[in-house]
DNA sequence: ACATTAATTAGGAATTATTACTAGTTAATA
DNA sequence: TATTAACTAGTAATAATTCCTAATTAATGT
């Protein structure tokens, strides 16, 4: 794999936040500091970090949303202000559990709870 | 809402089955008792049965999988063969676990188990 | 430093899943 | 049986993402 300016951009670009952001967004902001680059750089390179284990992504609703954090963890999903927020609910005695119950060889344990964060609740 | 021969046929299809099955299959399926069924259709009912609570979807990796089964319930997920099998994992504790924890009001929780199922193991 | 070359890019076309639009059809009701 | 509003078929449009290609660029050897 062989270095470029712009896959080192993208990637400082997804480290930057905690917003889980979309293509769209990485593109944008990664605008910012090379305005020529083309959104297919963008989704190329995002797949290309994610195989390489340098960022993950979240599929939740039919649209890609990524992720620095690439520990395994879950997410509170606000329905209100369309928020994600890390949280850390599995641990190896859920994984465990699966295994036996189910004959079931865990990968990973993808969780979201759908809800209404603190922010809309008085 | 008015009676439609269409729409009850696709629930029927989607009624026969454990594989939860996307809109194309429910489409092809349809076409075997209504063949100038169109796609169009198939969707916008798989649309309304779903808001109508009649049947679920399932919005995995991008591409929207139906599911006669309307009550909260879990999938395993097998990357070999890319069946989706129903599990039952959450319960009361878990949400108000997470409602006091993270003050989250919660509606639903989505896990998906991402792993190799018992076929693939020798 | 310079030439070579294979990976990478920009820009746009193509693809895939899904939704929207519209003229014609049909179920419900009076 | 006539009316009418909901529904359908067929097709166009949209949105997210991937694919394609000629031009560019990072790495390597000379």
């Amino acid at each position: 794999m062989r270095y470029s300016h712009q896959r080192e951009t993208i990637k400082k670009v997804v480290y930057s936040t905690d917003s889980h952001p979309t293509a769209e967004w990485v593109f944008r902001k990664t605008k910012n500091a090379i305005p020529k680059i083309s959104l297919g750089t963008v989704y190329r390179n995002l797949k290309l970090l994610t195989e390489m284990g340098q960022i993950s992504v979240i599929n939740n609703d039919n649209i890609a949303r990524y992720d620095w954090n690439t520990n395994s963890h879950n997410h509170l999903k606000c329905k209100q202000c369309d928020s994600l927020i890390d949280i850390q609910l599995v641990n190896d005695g859920l994984i465990s559990k699966i295994k036996k119950q189910f004959k079931f060889d865990v990968d990973d344990v993808e969780i979201t709870i759908i809800g209404t964060c603190s922010k809309h609740i008085k």
